[in-house]
DNA sequence: CTGAAAGCGCTAACAC
DNA sequence: GTGTTAGCGCTTTCAG
């Protein structure tokens, strides 16, 4: 039987045995070239490397992960790609997976939810080799996943949902207690605490509670079970202010939360840091222009997920191995927002 | 030759074959029914269908891309993931290739450049069917790609560095024009202009020198080669503020500048609208958050990325359609940073 | 160290 | 309408 004609519109690409002709080797010999296998001789290496530039060959995706059973790439799923946290958790899996010739093929939990599929099967039907959840998803979206799963900066989602996953997180109650304790040093007292709903937020209130606790303080949160946004923490921080005794500093669930207490201030007539210091979390970009120059919790998200990868390519690797639980330090960036001591001036150097 | 063992790590995941033999067809039909052929009688389908949930058969992309020389995905381009105007823009892509059947691929230029690898080559490894290109990158990139191309929110690349390719852009020059006219309208005649490095900041000036002229107003730009990042809007804004006659109003070439311009302004003393109004471009959430309050241009991302799916979906069709080059028209969204007239005070309704 | 050969799971002719 | 069959481009034994 005739080869079936190519279809018009395809684009006749170089095939492995172009390349092997070309070079004068075996198409065999050509595949160890591209695996990087140690055992070819020089001479011939260089001459598949030179045909196989000659030719501007690429390997053809599909047909190695239809013979090798694996694609060589992960899935990533965000939470939302509106919430820049996961440019650097990114960032971070990368710095790790790409030497290791693994490739992040990323999702958004909120755009798939929007078009009314499932981000997971879609990961899967690309045989995706592991999956990375930067996200809280349903735990139906889970289910019956057989590829190993590494659960990256949400710390929540570990042993509950998905009993056999490795995570790695920011230790988020420890970023709540080092804000906490920034805010106490500078002498604080009556310190209030913007939060909303999920893991991360629980976390993070539970560190700024311990800290108050432990200075013999009485907590004083708002915004429970709420939203996490800009307005949520206009909003809320109205509502602290409205407090007796008056807050004399706020601690914000995230940075986005800050700017909007940021605001919530200068309706009142009040001024950060010189009234009431503010402290954000994520330490996103949004903190660090001059005219926020917020203070901020930094999770290192970067270091989440480089060690999510590590962690990743460690189960690959041996898939009986223990599951791991790592929890990343954060550290604490300060910036005007919080600048010197109650009633000092605005614009510090 | 025996069958090569499956590999330990395999998931032996059920094929076309299994759900043919659980419902008692041949192959070929399970395959027609997964491609929605309308030739198959009832009965059958049903037990293609049953046999499929039942056994959780997802088909396996790499095999068919394989087999059908098309993957039916498209790799999408951004220039950086940290700026969120293709969060919209991809929504718009994804809401019209969706019910098409394609998928989308996402690749942030920055972070492949940073790994030192080229986000072309990976997605044309990946075999997609087509390539939108929602960033400037190298001209070097986009040699001897032999897929369509939809440029997608970048005016500038067309003509230049793709004969072949689509353009779908925001009316950049439009925008620029908006956002004068309507400090024009509000009276102020001293409007001055942060601009920077890139195609669309170039658009944008162009516009904003136009409905100057257009006034018989000198335009006052300061930035020009510059970067567009939130400090180059603080650096260039108190540029503007020295300037003789002082400027009653900034226009900058986006929102992150925008609050740059806010920052020197503050640190002047003056305050905007009172003393100054200012103008972003992107309308992005930053403009809407109560403490910025920003008036801005909305290029109206999504309908960009709905119209370049739309664009590649016919190019898809027909390979030899004429060109197209669409503009999108954008709006002007107004709050608080230029409400009312000069002099006016600061907090609007 | 190299070459031959057998599929991976699916699609798309073609014959039945 | 339905079954048969020959590959898509690559990896991977296994024999030279």
């Amino acid at each position: 039987m005739p080869a079936r004609p190519t279809p018009a519109s395809a684009i006749t690409r170089p095939t492995i045995y172009d390349v092997a002709r070309r070079a004068g080797v075996s198409k065999s010999l050509v595949s160890l070239v591209l695996r990087g296998e140690p055992h070819v001789s020089d001479a011939r290496r260089q001459a598949v490397l030179e045909a196989i530039e000659e030719l501007g060959y690429r390997p053809s995706r599909a047909a190695s992960a239809l013979a090798s059973q694996q694609t060589r790439s992960v899935g990533v799923l965000i939470d939302d790609f509106h919430n820049p946290w996961f440019v650097e958790l990114l960032a971070g899996l990368r710095s790790v997976l790409d030497p290791a010739g693994y490739s992040a093929s990323v999702a958004d939990l909120q755009l798939e939810a929007a078009s009314g599929r499932n981000p997971v099967d879609g990961f899967l039907a690309q045989h995706v080799d592991a999956l990375v959840i930067a996200a809280e998803p349903d735990p139906g979206l889970l289910q019956g996943v057989r590829v190993p799963v590494v659960v990256a900066g949400v710390r929540e989602l570990g042993p509950a949902v998905l009993p056999g996953a490795d995570v790695v997180a920011g230790d988020d109650e420890r970023g709540g207690e080092l804000a906490t304790a920034h805010l106490l040093d500078l002498g604080h007292r009556n310190v209030g605490h913007l939060t909303g709903r999920g893991g991360p937020a629980a976390h993070r209130r539970r560190g700024y509670e311990k800290a108050m606790a432990a200075a013999g303080l009485e907590p004083l949160v708002v915004g429970a079970g709420g939203g996490t946004s800009e307005q949520d923490g206009y909003s809320g921080a109205l509502e602290l202010l409205d407090c007796r005794p008056p807050v004399t500093a706020i601690i914000a669930a995230n940075d986005v939360m800050a700017v909007g207490a940021l605001a919530a201030l200068r309706e009142r007539g009040l001024r950060a840091p010189a009234d009431v210091a503010v402290v954000g979390y994520d330490n996103s970009p949004l903190a660090a222009y001059h005219y926020l120059a917020l203070t901020s919790v930094d999770p290192r998200s970067r270091e989440i997920g480089a060690e999510a990868a590590r962690t990743l390519l460690a189960r690959l690797q041996n898939p009986d191995a223990p599951r791991r639980h790592a929890l990343i330090e954060p550290t604490l960036v300060t910036r005007p927002s919080t600048a010197g001591t109650r009633r000092r001036q605005l614009h510090e150097p």
